[in-house]
Parts: structure tokens; C-alpha cells; sequence
DNA sequence: ATGCACCCTGTAGCAACTACAGACTCAAGG
DNA sequence: CCTTGAGTCTGTAGTTGCTACAGGGTGCAT
């Protein structure tokens, strides 16, 4: 049966004590069962299925796009479609974020390339700030 | 002499009138002087102030490191290494983000390129997820 | 005098955790 | 048998950086 403490499932899957109970609030994993001295037990599945949501979330998807493809995942007989838009979408907002962080890494750059050293009052890097 | 309300102040630096009174919370910026009937009114300076602030969380420091910037700013006689220490961590933080960003977003990619369509239960993509 | 836009304070909410406090449980060692 | 230490429980508050009210007051034009 290898039912495992909360602690267990926390070193199984690398999701913190605190965050899986979060996660039980949130409503992402059900309540497991309990043992006689009210410690949460978890069975494999639920093994599994915090490794889901540990990987798409390491992959940056957000807790409500993590409910969503959870929701999905357990209908094993939809069209797979649905998984393919979600991270699709997912990929162009990633894809924004990279460009946002690209264009903002060049304006920081050149920023620092224009410091020729000397006192605050005619840091080159300030009058950038200053716009 | 050019005193604004919050309002204007506002629309000067594009702060909204929330994220202001927020900012004069946190201590960012100190609490400007009131008018008759206890408005906050500004000075140039503070729009000043504010701007440097909107432009340094653009670029997307923290708010700790932009209360740090402001701190330096202020002494004109100090060395300016200081200015491009902050920059030069913040720069190399960015460059992780887009690191981890690009490793993320090559991972999806191939993943959603794996997709041969058909139902949930032998969807490629879920089957990435389950690591 | 009566709208209407603007401003005030204070509080609560968001994401996604993290960090306690104070109490309980369980297994091992003396 | 008792104690000690690690593990767990609930509940609440803190984090970052805002944003969104509610329920009032102010200022100006018509």
C-alpha cells in the first residue's frame, strides 16, 4: 500500500511540508486520508500527481493553468487538443517575457557601458535613470 | 509655483494615484505637504523623485534595490562605483531569468512539438509532464 | 445649490507561497 | 516507564507590489 507522511511526500516529490498543505486549501490535491493520530497519509497517486504539479509549475505555469491541465488530464478520453492550446499560449507568454527581459537587459547594459567612473553627481548611469 | 495634486503627479510620471500613496507608505517617498483642505501636494522635486523611481522599476529592480539607488543618488559627492555595482547584480539577475526562461521555453517547445494529437490518454505533452 | 470630478483614510484582496506559535504524536534510547 | 527529539497538526500572519473598494470630504462650474 506504501502510504506516506506528508514529510514522505515532500522529499518523494522536492514540494515543500508547507506548500503541498497550501496546495490541499487551494484545492489542487484533495484531502488524503488520515491515520489514527491525524497525520495526512498519501498513496501513490497522489505521488503522481504532485510530481505534475511540481513539473508544470517548475515550467512556469500558473496555479489556475495547472488546475486546468489537471482537470484535463484526468479525461482520458477528450482530444488532446486542448493540452496543445494551453501550451501553446503558455509558450507565447514565456516567449513575451524572454523578449521583455531581452530588451530590458540592452537598455541595462549600455547603461553600465556608458560609466566612466567618478562621483555620484555625474554618474552616467543615475542620468540614465533620470530618463 | 507649480504644486500638483496627486492626481497630477499621476499623469506627470504615470504612477497610478494608488501605487503613489502606496510608495509614500512604504517610504519611498516622504509625505508631501497638505493644502487647506488636506490634499497632498507636490513639488517639482517630487516628480522627479517619482520618475527616477517609475524608470528604475521598469527596469525592473526591486523595490529594496530602488530604495537603494535613491539612497546613493542623494549623496552627489560619493563615489560612484556603488551605482554600478547595483546595476552591474542587477544586470547579471536578468541574465539568469533569460537563462532559465530560454532552457524553460526550449523544454515546451519540444514538447509541443511532440504532439501527434489524439486523446488525452496518450497525449505526449501530459506524458512529458509526468516527467 | 447641485452636480461632478477629484481627493481622503482604512481595509481587504491578489499570487504563491513561507514562517511562525503552540499543541499533539510517534519511535527509540536509557 | 519515561523522556527526548523529530515529525506533524491547525491557524494565523507575513512577504512583494500593488489594486480595489467603501464611505466619506473638497473644489469648482453651472
Amino acid at each position: 500500500m506504501a502510504q506516506v507522511t506528508i514529510g514522505g511526500l515532500s522529499t518523494a516529490t522536492g514540494v515543500k511540508i508547507e506548500t503541498i498543505r497550501y496546495y490541499e486549501r487551494a484545492g489542487l490535491i484533495s484531502p488524503p486520508s488520515r491515520t489514527s493520530g491525524n497525520y495526512r497519509s498519501y498513496a501513490p497517486d497522489d505521488v503522481a500527481r504532485l510530481r505534475f504539479i511540481k513539473r508544470t509549475r517548475d515550467l512556469g505555469f500558473s496555479l489556475e493553468e495547472v488546475r486546468a491541465l489537471l482537470d484535463i488530464s484526468v479525461q482520458q478520453d477528450r482530444d488532446c487538443c486542448e493540452i496543445d492550446a494551453l501550451a501553446t499560449e503558455h509558450l507565447a507568454e514565456v516567449d513575451r517575457k524572454i523578449a521583455d527581459l531581452t530588451s530590458l537587459r540592452q537598455q541595462l547594459s549600455s547603461m553600465i557601458a556608458s560609466c566612466r567612473g567618478g562621483t555620484v553627481a555625474d554618474c552616467q548611469i543615475l542620468e540614465a535613470f533620470q530618463h
